[in-house]
DNA sequence: AACAAGCTACCCACTTTTACCCACTAACCG
DNA sequence: CGGTTAGTGGGTAAAAGTGGGTAGCTTGTT
């Protein structure tokens, strides 16, 4: 279970730590430490997936019929960007260009558990999505 | 149960001490002195659950559906942020920065039982909700 | 085909943060 | 009044995060 939510440092070269308790559960609950980041389709924001949960993903899609019109347009957003990474030694991936710009990484990157999988956003706009999330919460009682 | 009302500063590397009445509760009712804290969405505190309370509130979520807007926006703002911590031989938790900026937390900090879990203020954020909780009471009776 | 340029993975070194421990003071209780 | 427990402050070793050099690969160009 990814929990928590932890800002780091994207260096010049394109790498951000991943946090360390986010390490642990891929090591302790995956035994892999590789993850698979892609688009985000309903956020401006990257997504990661351990390995096993984006075979899960995976399998939801193909179970659909493949001319539908949505499923291609998943498909072309999170399919194709969709790429695997293992960490370097200290724990980093490199996020392409085309995923940063996604997102509009620059530097400060927040990295929010989301249970099964996390997302990787840039500071600001994180900034700005918790404080709407919050005024629509206020407005709503969800009673939890 | 988690009752009363404790004051306990926070010092210059951000740990409290959770009152020695509330930690006696996790130890004897839930023995595990783990406490998940996150932000509260409708009020600007924190708030602190038993391990498993906070297992009864992630199932209830995830008995909803993922797609809803709402649910989404608590799952940014509640279990993005949300973190285990176990105390230190002092009794002490390490609050993190996003945390102690959501609920202003600088020094004074309160701490509030609320039956299953508790709440941790800042001391004037305090004075004001309970202020204005109390002007609210007044005006509706509800005969107690 | 050979070479240059750029990118990336890997490695090493440094800084910052955190967890853990110990010691002190203040409050409470008999 | 002494003893015990709660709360506070701070030191230190380990871990996490950060910056950068370099070798080797890929890519593209002459």
């Amino acid at each position: 279970m990814f929990q928590g939510e932890y800002t780091n440092n994207m260096d010049d070269k394109g790498r951000v730590n991943i946090p360390a308790p986010f390490r642990d559960v891929l090591l302790k609950n995956y035994d892999d430490s590789s993850i698979v980041v892609t688009r985000d389709p309903y956020a401006p924001c990257l997504r990661a997936y351990p390995q096993r949960e984006w075979k899960r993903l995976l399998s939801k899609v193909s179970a659909r019929p493949s001319n539908d019109r949505t499923v291609i347009a998943f498909k072309r957003t999170v399919i194709s960007s969709a790429q695997e990474y293992a960490p370097d030694k200290q724990g980093r991936v490199l996020i392409p260009q085309n995923l940063r710009d996604y997102a509009s990484l620059s530097k400060g990157s927040v990295f929010a558990g989301s249970l099964d999988t996390f997302e990787i956003w840039d500071v600001s706009a994180w900034d700005a999505q918790l404080a709407s999330s919050l005024s629509l919460l206020q407005d709503m009682d969800l009673d939890f």
